[in-house]
DNA sequence: CCCTGACGATAACATATGTTATCGAGTTCA
DNA sequence: TGAACTCGATAACATATGTTATCGTCAGGG
């Protein structure tokens, strides 16, 4: 749904209402491709339930690069912009529910949209925080060493940790699998003060 | 100068023209500090001859996430936009001549243009940019080993390399400078094919 | 013209991290 | 229920990388 959006700008709700119809809800299980390295995105999805992830092919093993759960939007942003092949798969990694907007209905709402002013502050506010997002994780890699950004992952964002098997976010962190391992056994050995 | 924007949409010229008179320019030498990390960005910085360095300091030793040569603009976006104090330093490399656009006119001029349509698309370009900018950082670090950054930089950005002193992009490799070192010295003795 | 500081190369050593292989616990599915 | 598969821990070894220290070159300022 675009309850993604709903409220953020009430003035904007109207817009929002006009295209739930055009959506699409789908079931899917664990491990569904719903953009693949490569095709055109064509499409926004908008996450219900479950959670999904973007990664990219590198020699067999694949490196995720970014995790979406319940009640977040996404798409492959550059290919669906630009019309060009996304450099990312997109993939469920729990049964999920999930609902496709095509794009056809999304260009035609941004026409719509882009004369109404708030849209454009909605617009700023929200490529703000994605930019800034996409920064932090940059940061992090010349900042912090991989143990850090483990760490940081367990206090900011534990539900990832939590939901998503640990070799999907080993690649987000930037180090093997086995390294990971050894992080978490050092990490709680320090723990044990007893 | 605005000329970062000029002729980009044409029909937004008459903008940039009317505020070149708020600008100031000045004449600076090397190491000169634009921003200081924690107070707030209060205007817009255009490089007409140089280029800065964007960086922040992490016990001691700074890390530089970014830079800027000739006819480019720039600003610390999220502290520029939210009103807060800046997470990063912006200082001069080489001599400079600078042109600064105090925030109070970036937000009339801005004003002025929410009303224009193509201002919308060009914010959505240039955001789209932004963006694919640093998730290209970002997955560069989970795909790339430190050397292949160095070699992509050679090639991408040679003026980099060229131009800034090493131990600035030794930093924004993700590498310590010895080791940036090292790597160069290794591909050197890889060349030596005669 | 010398002195100093900025910059970069290199060595030696310690630590971090990748790779490969093996094992075991759960889950799924026929 | 048994086979196949997914996931994660661990060991052993090789390599990558950080740290500290030393040296040489060069440019700028007195």
């Amino acid at each position: 749904m675009l309850f993604h959006f709903r409220d953020k700008f009430p003035l904007l709700n109207p817009f929002w209402d006009k295209y739930l119809e055009y959506q699409q809800r789908l079931e899917l299980p664990a491990k569904t491709v719903l953009l693949e390295e490569g095709k055109v995105s064509g499409q926004y999805i908008f996450i219900e339930k479950g959670c999904v992830r973007l990664f990219f092919n590198n020699d067999g093993n694949d490196k995720t690069v970014q995790f979406f759960f319940e009640n977040e939007g996404l798409t492959s942003f550059e290919s669906f912009v630009n019309n060009a092949p996304s450099a990312f798969t997109i993939e469920t990694i729990e049964p999920s529910v999930v609902y496709l907007l095509p794009k056809q209905y999304v260009t035609q709402l941004m026409d719509e949209l882009s004369h109404e002013p708030d849209f454009l502050k909605m617009m700023m506010q929200l490529s703000s925080l994605r930019q800034t997002h996409y920064i932090n994780e940059f940061v992090s890699f010349i900042r912090d060493t991989p143990e850090e950004r483990y760490q940081k992952l367990l206090t900011d964002r534990p539900h990832i940790v939590q939901r998503v098997p640990q070799h999907y976010f080993a690649s987000y962190l930037g180090v093997s699998t086995v390294h990971l391992s050894r992080i978490k056994s050092k990490l709680a050995k320090g723990k044990l003060h007893f």
